[in-house]
DNA sequence: CGACCTAGTGAACACCGTTTACCCACGAGC
DNA sequence: GCTCGTGGGTAAACGGTGTTCACTAGGTCG
């Protein structure tokens, strides 16, 4: 018993070595940097080895990807540890100024996991999904924002977000936080969908460097969309 | 003398068949479709030959990517030609439009050039920048929008913009467009910056399928984006 | 005519993802 | 204690890649 087991901790431990070492090459090498036999030699065993741990090259990409979220996830999480759950705003921008900060620390990764394009997958499920939903879900737990009411909303929207509404209260209940569900109204869903627009733009085309001219500083331009997204929707900046 | 310029028309042609068939892969096979090896044998001759005129794999995709901007600017000028040059809303809306349904029939292609990091080149000098630039710029040119006072863009934003600003009143007055200085303010710059990116954070996440959760129908998001963005900046929405 | 240039070739190099056959240590069952 | 099967790992090979280098046919020019 404790011998099979010690030997699927052995391979557990191959196993994130292999991805931990996918990512130091990505990198440091860029995604084209990242190979089957690039990342054997590193870890001092051949190529075909590694189809004993995963399917194809894409495979492993794809796990790689998965990391990289739960990391990212990790990390606004942390950030987001050090705000009293009463401060609302506060909370909001931590997750914003999180994000950007860990992107353009990790530009290369940004660019695989959110520049890929992704199949028509349930987005909701991909690691990235959980991240934005369950960190917003919870500052919305916590407090009710400002939204527009529903008949705001484009009508050939409603479908969808009422879907997205459903899922994320699921999502948000097995972390076990629990949001009534007149919190929750499509303008809050459709809200929530514009500031994750607004957000992604602005820091992909920081990280992509394709602003229609060269900027030299992009913090100040970040912060006054954060502030301005942040009084749309009824928080007061802090401090 | 004309043998040698016909020698050199037919380089420009081969050339330009060389760029024409790696297009053709990329949207058939997507970017890693796109080969020496490939594109050599579609027409006729060696991998090696094409040195002879590329530098680089690397260089030739580079190539093709200003192509692809070109062509972009091109339909986005064309579909701006339809339009009278009083209708500043119409032209807005147009280019706006023009530029999702491009991405949305040219996803390959959109994300060779616009989610490939660039390096801190002057992003004005790429093709592209061109395109949202002298569009933007003949709109501006033939009407007044209503911008933020100057005051109310971040100070440390300023030297950007005012560089910014020049750059494009260069660009508009080569393609013979005068526009007036007083017309142009800081905060003109300004908005189109912040136009920008909300345009393109919102056609990003449709091309690469990244919204938080699967939306099937992205269209009237879009088109309540681009009307929000209308009434921010002062204009009236058409029809 | 001979010299020169130029587009193009063919072979080679090093690398890539992937498949196949094989090997060998080791735990399970008798 | 001896097999036997299995799972991690290897070596070799295949077809493909970007790139280089020596070389050649053909046209231009002095």
């Amino acid at each position: 018993m404790t011998e099979a087991a010690r030997r699927d901790r052995k391979r557990a431990d191959t196993d994130q070595q292999i991805r931990a070492v996918a990512r130091a090459l990505l990198v440091e090498h860029g995604a084209q940097g990242v190979t089957l036999r690039g990342i054997a030699r590193e870890i001092g065993i051949t190529a075909p080895a590694l189809y004993r741990y995963y399917d194809s090259f894409e495979d492993l990409i794809q796990h790689v990807c998965s990391d990289i979220c739960a990391d990212l996830a990790d990390e606004l999480a942390a950030g987001l540890g050090l705000i009293p759950e009463e401060d609302t705003p506060g909370r909001v921008f931590a997750v914003c100024r999180g994000f950007r900060a860990w992107a353009i620390r990790h530009p290369r990764e940004f660019s695989l996991v959110f520049a890929t394009p992704a199949g028509p997958q349930a987005a909701a499920t991909d690691p990235f999904g959980r991240i934005f939903l369950t960190v917003a879900g919870r500052v919305l737990a916590t407090r009710t924002l400002v939204v527009p009411a529903d008949p705001d909303v484009p009508p050939r929207l409603l479908a969808d977000l009422t879907l997205f509404r459903a899922t994320l209260l699921d999502s948000l209940a097995e972390t076990g936080v629990a949001v009534p569900e007149h919190v929750f109204s499509l303008g809050t869903a459709y809200t929530m969908l514009r500031f994750w627009v607004r957000l992604y733009g602005q820091v992909a085309l920081e990280v992509f460097g394709r602003f229609p001219f060269p900027v030299a500083d992009a913090e100040p331009m970040f912060e006054s969309m954060v502030a301005e997204l942040a009084t749309e929707v009824g928080l007061t900046a802090p401090r």
